[in-house]
RNA sequence: CGGGGAGUGGCGCAGCCUGGUAGCGCAUCUGCUUUGGGAGCAGAGGGUCGCAGGUUCGAAUCCUGUCUCCCCGACCA
């Protein structure tokens, strides 16, 4: 993409809004506005790393078996007053009424349509398992939303659920999800740990929050050293059986974790040298909660034994925008924000320092069409700006890596590549900086100048 | 919802106390000079001063009402 005709509002001035370092980096970085409390404008930049990790997400999703649908935003009362939620759930449920005067609501989650949706369709235990997700835009309206799109009113989220004919079955769907969870915030470039989470007044023995550390995040959390061990890919085969599985939910659940919530000096399990303290983001909850929806909403299967029973249930969550920002309080410098190549919204960029220069602008075009027979997506600053606002964007965006390009190196022969994370700058030949880049993501460098041509 | 604060060109702010018809920096546009870490000079465009009433010859400024936004707390992916 060249930068002469992206749309990449950046402010050089942080929004007096704006409090955390995410939010700032949000807004000067063009990757959303606000447009009222708690609610944003995705812009280019913001939707496309929106879009990698809604990606990730579903990539990890599929492979742990479940199936994508898609429910409906705005949802009719009815469920909610089956399901007995309507009354319970409180003012942050944003309730409106149709031309008719039907109740209707936007939806702050999605249990009862989901149970709807299984109890009309699925009769006979031979359907079971059965995991289904979407990844769709919720409302809750917060007291107070804050802290950008890390707690907004209106955010996307991953959310399924799933089914089973017995509490064994519904364990092992937790199970896999928790292994699925695993990968997907090592995917992400996040450290994750999982912690216990409250299973409140609905009960039930399994539930977990996944915390995300990060040194600005929200909540203190005190954790064992041992995670430091752990691999989130380890034992994750492709089709892990219930005992694999369990192990690795074992593993993982073995060590101490607990937020300043919950953590009490005096009482903790772990001694001090092995206890670590750190920063950190809720941006994931798994939650087994039995027939607390399927009973009431008579969501029933038939048995091996012919026998009726209300199907066990579960429901997982993944916050996915509030993981945009979530990412970059996990990784920024004062210049701004440091993508993981795997979220990142272009792959790097390359910029041309003198636009007015015919030799330095033609090596540029033929190195950004080179980049784009790789494979690459590539932020292309081909704009007349200054360097040195050049230079400041691009580390603002933080792409894992930058190629610039000025008549100055190449009167010598050089390019600079330079790392965004440590800062490193390599003044190479061309050739050289394009098969580091071939190499550093994974793509194949052509072999020939033809190759190229072809 | 309790406690604090703020609404003035796109962004950051001054002006308000002591009414006289709006200003600064950045950004934008034009021209020239520049060009390796947020350039310089010259010129230009852009504002119903959140909204509605009121006081006054005259309101960004005073009064009343109202809306919105931000921060701290309780609550949450």
């Amino acid at each position: 993409m060249r930068l002469s005709r992206y749309f990449l509002p950046l402010l050089k001035e942080t929004p007096a809004e704006a409090e955390i370092v995410s939010h700032r980096l949000m807004l000067r970085a063009g990757m959303v506005r606000q447009s009222s409390a708690g609610i944003y404008v995705w812009l280019p930049l913001g939707l496309k790393v929106l879009q990698k990790i809604e990606q990730i997400v579903r990539e990890e999703q599929n492979r742990a078996g479940a199936l994508e649908v898609l429910m409906p935003t705005v949802q009719s009362a009815e469920l909610w007053h089956e399901s007995g939620r309507y009354d319970a759930y409180g003012p942050e449920m944003l309730r409106i009424s149709d031309r008719h005067d039907r109740e209707m609501l936007y939806g702050p989650t999605n249990e009862e349509q989901i149970t709807d949706i299984f109890r009309r369709h699925v009769k006979s235990y031979k359907d079971l398992p059965l995991n289904l997700y979407q990844i769709q835009w919720k409302f809750r309206d917060e007291i107070r939303p804050r802290f950008g799109v890390m707690r907004g009113r209106e955010f996307l989220m991953k959310d399924n659920y799933s089914f089973d004919l017995d509490h064994d079955g519904a364990v092992r769907s937790y199970n896999a999800m928790f292994a699925a969870y695993l990968r997907t915030f090592s995917r992400l470039g996040l450290r994750a740990i999982p912690m216990k989470a409250d299973t409140g007044p609905i009960g039930g023995d399994l539930s977990h929050e996944f915390i995300i550390l990060a040194p600005t995040g929200e909540s203190a959390v005190f954790f064992d050293r041992g995670f430091d061990d752990l691999d989130p890919l380890a034992d994750q085969s492709d089709d892990p059986d219930a005992a694999t599985l369990h192990a690795i939910r074992e593993r993982w659940t073995s060590l101490y974790a607990a937020t300043d919530e919950v953590h009490d000096a005096a009482a903790c399990p772990v001694p001090a040298e092995r206890l670590v303290t750190g920063r950190g983001i809720e941006v994931g909850h798994i939650f087994n909660f039995g027939t607390k929806y399927s009973e009431p909403m008579g969501a029933t299967v038939q048995g091996p034994d012919g026998q009726m029973v209300p199907v066990q249930m579960g429901s997982y969550g993944i916050g996915i925008s509030r993981l945009v920002g979530a990412v970059i309080e996990a990784s920024h410098d004062d210049a701004g924000i440091v993508w993981p190549a795997s979220v990142a919204p272009f792959d790097g960029g390359l910029i041309n320092l003198r636009a007015g220069d015919e030799r330095c602008t033609g090596v540029c075009d033929d190195v950004y069409a080179k980049l784009g027979v790789l494979g690459l997506d590539v932020l292309y600053d081909d704009t007349a700006e200054r360097p040195g606002a050049k230079f400041a964007a691009m580390d603002l965006i933080g792409l894992p890596w930058s190629l610039t390009i000025g008549p100055r190196g190449l009167d010598q022969g050089v390019v600079e590549l330079k790392d965004r994370a440590s800062g490193e700058k390599a003044e190479i030949s061309l050739e050289s900086a394009l098969a580091r880049i071939a190499e550093r993501t994974g793509t194949q460098a052509p072999a020939s100048p033809e190759a190229l041509a072809g």
